[in-house]
DNA sequence: TCCATATATTGAACAATGTTCAGTTTTATA
DNA sequence: TATAAAACTGAACATTGTTCAATATATGGA
């Protein structure tokens, strides 16, 4: 039974997001249920409900932090002078996270939540596609913000979707290595096709 | 109340299908439970389960069928002297496709199963990428079977996360007219990357 | 025609889910 | 120390998927 002098709500809800993601990496999704989230805190599901408003609130704290993770990840980045290369890197940063952490990511791709999304990780999604914007404004060809804005998203969609591929086919024949040269040619020809 | 002597038993699954295709253009995934299925039909919950394994039994054969619609549509595609332009008319045919009935793809993209899909929706999973590495395969350069099952799929994959940016962006800023262009550029130059 | 057997259908019941909230316990304050 | 405020509980509710004994219906042979 958990006791108010045990913790503040801070680190009440620290804690619960940490059970959550601690739960979320061992059991999936599914794993992932009011009662698992109140027993590993030892507290009664009850409390959940005080610290979110429903689960959902939960799992957007849970997947707002991946999209953190996932931003640092590609601010650290080595910068590379050629714009090519830099997507290329973002691409397999992208690619080796969603690898690397499976159940983090079938949080965000397959969550279907009964609630809306709050605006604050409406705008960490946002983030990485920001970045990408970034670094193809610095093509040698002006692109309007419109073009910029669209072709950011169109590019990393479809890294997206090969992303999808690699997490769907975990057993399967598809590896990193294998991936890689493919991403490699959608990346640097679709710039290429961009400036044309 | 369902009687034995309304529909035979083939009848009756044709009609839950039906039925359960219905609900989903209508209301969605969320709307598809055995209840409402089942009172869709006129009968009781449990007949349900007298047809299909479980509820994911009734899903899998749904989507089985956009499937199959999906690969009628690739199919009656006319055929192009020129690969690359055949292979935008099979993307913009699929996002098309998912454009007009998002739900039906909702349940193929978010419809998180219980229990394995059958080995014969597998397959028809695999059937477009059958068509995609088909009209790969008539590149003057010449690919291995390995390479075109991989650049078929990252192909396809690609084009599959510009359709869920499409799916996910409803409401939003993204129109099939404004994409069309920049899946053209990515294709033509994903292409043009691969024979080089 | 009528009974026996096989099949189809029902709907109550079970477990698990998210969620609520009246009641209890604990802490802070005056 | 008494009172108010806040946190926490856990039983309860509605809704899920799913099961299965009981019932209803159809079929086929005597």
């Amino acid at each position: 039974m958990g006791r108010r002098s045990d913790h503040d709500r801070d680190e009440l809800f620290e804690l619960t997001v940490q059970a959550g993601q601690k739960i979320l990496a061992k059991k999936g999704l599914e794993g992932v249920t009011a009662r698992n989230v109140a027993g590993a805190i030892g507290y009664s599901p009850g409390t959940i409900y005080n610290l979110f408003d429903n689960l959902d609130g939960l799992l957007f704290e849970i997947n707002s932090r991946t999209f953190d993770d996932l931003v640092d990840r590609l601010r650290s980045v080595p910068a590379q002078t050629d714009v090519v290369e830099h997507l290329i890197a973002f691409a397999v940063t992208y690619l080796e996270f969603v690898s690397s952490a499976p159940h983090s990511w079938e949080a965000i791709f397959f969550h279907n939540a009964s609630h809306k999304a709050p605006a604050s990780l409406l705008e960490k999604i946002e983030a990485p596609l920001k970045i990408v914007e970034e670094v193809l404004a610095r093509l040698p060809k002006p692109l309007s913000q419109d073009e910029l804005r669209l072709s950011a998203r169109v590019l990393w969609s479809s890294v997206h979707g090969i992303c999808l591929l690699v997490l769907s086919d975990k057993l399967g024949t598809i590896s990193m290595k294998s991936v890689e040269p493919l991403i490699r040619a959608l990346i640097e020809n679709y710039i290429a096709g961009l400036t044309a």
